[in-house]
DNA sequence: TGTCAACTTTACACGGTGTCAAGCAAAGGA
DNA sequence: TCCTTTGCTTGACACCGTGTAAAGTTGACA
């Protein structure tokens, strides 16, 4: 029993954690906050994380876990034609972003400062790409890929596109619909890239 | 000759601050490392600028006074028509992003935590939004704008487009030359903004 | 009964921002 | 010549948030 409380423990901090970063993304979200939500000690937090860094980023694992990514990424993977896979991946991470949005935030915020944060989101960020990347090949195996764009400055400009700040530009600070968002992407996406 | 002083000291403050920001973008850039390249005490830039948000504030006017913005933005203004004045303005803002970047990221960094920073950066980049709001006025009273595209909507994506973060990305994180991502900027507004 | 594991409480070090107060040196007027 | 003002220096300190350290509490379980 000691030792499920111990998984319990952890998963209550990181359940508070998302729950607060995602309640007021933008404010400053302290150890002392995430302890206090969690009913717990703010040492009880440094006992199941070292640092700030290792909370957000075990935060994030859980937080794809709960959300099941995979299963959300899952329907571009399954597109025949390229068109469709691009579509399909706007649509599914475009829709992920807002889920992960508070827990991003702390993760750009840290960036700034923090190696760890900094390396992890990296890692977070090159994963994304390589959907980017597949879907931009899907393209040119089909020969939709615009003519003269070569594969990785097209990837570039698709991982640009559906980057996080992207999002936060348009939805956060421009006031668009998660819905107009998904549209004007593929809208920019389709007429940039496909022939 | 005081008097004098006063205003070389001013000076001297936010040109050391603006080249170190400048050489250094990304690295935390103390008040204290300010007031060293500055050769003046820490406690003389506070005598200056009450917090780190005003010297920010002031380094910024300064250094859009040394570069001469207007003048670097004046070329959109006289373009005749909204293809022209689109290029143009994508051209001046595209290249000052640069120039200004090492400010640019110290505004961006404290954006989340400070309340001045937050309202100043805001300031300058709803200035940047009415040259974009302007370039497709000027476009859309040439009956060139997209069909289907009311002007506020064009004027956030291309608001989005130029923004600092899609430089940065595009720039720093994927290597772009500056050149490369003038031309991309351009090519991605003409080919979803203009019929 | 005693041990161990999870957690609490309290205290403190550190770095960065911002404040306060006393002192100093040079310009300039009486 | 003396005296005031101005621009700056020096050194100390408060505040905040992160992270560390150490001793104490509580319940499970052998």
């Amino acid at each position: 029993m000691m030792s499920s409380s111990n998984l319990e423990t952890r998963e209550k901090i990181m359940a508070a954690a998302s729950r607060l970063l995602e309640e007021k993304p933008g404010t400053a979200v302290r150890m002392s906050d995430i302890a206090k939500a969690s009913g717990v000690s703010r040492q009880a937090v440094y006992l199941h994380f070292p640092t700030r860094a290792d909370l957000l980023i075990a935060t994030a694992r859980h937080l794809d876990q709960v959300l099941n990514v995979d299963e959300q990424l899952a329907a571009s993977r399954a597109a025949t034609s390229g068109r469709e896979r691009l579509d399909a991946y706007i649509d599914a991470w475009g829709n992920y972003i807002p889920q992960i949005y508070g827990v991003a935030r702390a993760f750009l915020a840290m960036e700034a400062t923090d190696e760890a944060a900094a390396a992890a989101w990296k890692d977070r960020m090159d994963a994304m790409r390589h959907g980017c990347e597949a879907a931009v090949r899907a393209l040119a195996e089909d020969g939709d890929l615009k003519p003269g764009f070569d594969q990785e400055k097209a990837t570039d400009l698709l991982w640009t596109l559906l980057s996080v700040r992207t999002w936060e530009h348009l939805v956060q600070d421009c006031g668009w619909s998660q819905q107009a968002y998904v549209e004007a992407m593929k809208y920019m996406a389709e007429t940039a890239l496909v022939a």
